[in-house]
DNA sequence: GCCAACGTTGGC
DNA sequence: GCCAACGTTGGC
């Protein structure tokens, strides 16, 4: 079992977009770190969906339904996309700044590699961000 | 809107 | 295979 954070703009795709959708597909990923990624995530794998640009956020939590297959945007047999579906809203948001502020989380790829679209968490940092959620 | 960080491209 | 130029992402 893997933890991931996925990155989405809310203009884009928000979460509210993805749970209107039921099962979103994740496509457009042109990048080979976060392909990679993509490639290695396994049915029922945890992530984060997270909000660039706009909140700075962990919004909520969703997985993996269907593992790595041919990105069907475009001919180029490079490129591959998960499909996803919604677990749980968080009662709470995360932001970045809450993040960074904490000392546990300062390895995660949001903080040392921001650019990277999808990222692998460990079990500890995954629970840590979800358990922000449920403070207070 | 700016800019830092990073990835990609292409000339040599 | 190096590296400069350029494009893109994403936080602020």
């Amino acid at each position: 079992m893997n933890y991931w954070l996925v990155k989405s703009e809310p203009f884009k795709y928000s979460w509210d977009d993805f749970v209107k959708q039921g099962v979103g597909t994740w496509d457009g990923v042109r990048n080979y770190q976060a392909r990679n990624n993509l490639a290695a995530m396994k049915i029922d794998d945890l992530v984060l969906f997270y909000h660039s640009n706009e909140g700075v956020e962990v919004v909520g939590i969703a997985k993996i339904v269907k593992e790595a297959y041919q990105d069907p945007t475009t001919d180029d047999t490079r490129w591959v996309v998960v499909d996803l579906t919604p677990v749980e809203k968080l009662p709470k948001t995360v932001t970045l700044q809450s993040i960074k502020a904490d000392v546990r989380l300062q390895d995660v790829s949001l903080i040392r590699q921001s650019r990277l679209s999808v990222q692998q968490l460990k079990k500890e940092e995954f629970d840590i961000i979800v358990s922000k959620a449920y403070e207070n």
